[in-house]
DNA sequence: TACTCCATATATCATTTTGATATATCAATC
DNA sequence: GATTGATATATCAAAATGATATATGGAGTA
């Protein structure tokens, strides 16, 4: 690979299931991928073009012929596709989350309470519509999970699941204590 | 504030608490913070100069006067003070997170499945890590929960391990999917 | 005593990423 | 015919990352 731009890996990932445009790329990261994902244009563009000068990407079509708007397709070649395979393998992984919620939190005490409690409510409804969208996503996911491919969307919409639940717990609890009450929760 | 700059904020925010040089918020930041949240020096040092130029912080002492290393460390401001309440009290979080082990899964179809059932694995190792971590400081902080700077801290810790309880859970039953078992689980 | 490590401490740099903005086309609606 | 919003590519300043450079202090040890 030329560097260990991680776009570059996004990039021939989803290249690897279809041909697009680097806007098509863009719609990909904020639908299925938002979940544990982002990514802007301003890293889009340039990483098609390095991938493009070293050959494991190419293009499609020069633009659709004769008519409609301007548009460049990428496929993905045999050399993007052992580099896609190769950095799979790899053994190391970087996971980072930087939630400005909980930064706030921390240094709360710097605040009322209540500062803090609003905090809190904000994520929370955040939480509560991704939710939503993820039980959809599994509910029609559970159709066709005999598929093999669907397995792996299915998995990570159930991270993001099991995740956004435990978030939900959290958030009651820290609201409660927050407020002064005592927390009486089932056991698990 | 200058610029929306967060190492900005965070920095703001320690120093609210104590006295620092760079290298001790470098260490708050892989500390306390880093279940959450993260930063280098790269952008530690242009920060610190950057507000003290604002006027937000100043240097304690030029150098520890006749013996002893070179250190330079900073105090918070009144201004200062007032630009951490006023982000504090902003409605608006950005919460992010980017996962290599989700995107790895996501387009594990294009390998076999042991290649994914690696991935988790190697995922699942440093979160059994990190929650022992997370369940030690817990305990510790049971002790000292009456005094109200200590709630702030414990809720982020009990963030981690309801976070990392429900990765754990999601480990297990993706590594039971990938290897053709079924998930029999004990309703919530 | 001298030697070797390692933690402390500040700083810079190339590369990457972000978030915003600019520009333009196309389809639909009003 | 006008306006709006989705499509589409591209660039930019600012910020963050991850690595590296440089140097000191202390602790252990050969």
């Amino acid at each position: 690979m030329a560097s260990d731009n991680k776009m570059n890996l996004v990039i021939l990932g989803l290249l690897d299931h279809e041909d697009l445009t680097g806007y098509d790329i863009k719609k990909r990261i904020d639908g299925s991928l938002r979940y544990f994902w982002k990514g802007s244009f301003g890293s889009i563009y340039p990483a098609l073009s390095s991938l493009e000068e070293d050959g494991l990407i190419k293009k499609v079509k020069g633009k659709s012929s004769s008519a409609g708007r301007e548009k460049i397709v990428y496929k993905i070649t045999a050399a993007g596709r052992k580099n896609l395979l190769a950095w799979l393998s790899e053994s190391k992984s970087s996971n980072s989350l930087k939630y400005e919620t909980l930064l706030k939190l921390y240094f709360g005490g710097v605040a009322d309470n209540e500062v803090s409690i609003a905090t809190i409510t904000e994520f929370e409804k955040e939480v509560e519509a991704d939710l939503a969208v993820l039980n959809t996503y599994k509910k029609n996911l559970n159709k066709v999970l005999d598929e093999r491919d669907h397995v792996f969307f299915y998995l990570t919409v159930t991270f993001g699941i099991e995740t956004y639940e435990a978030y939900l717990r959290w958030c009651s609890d820290a609201k409660k204590i927050l407020s002064g009450k005592k927390i009486v929760r089932s056991k698990r």
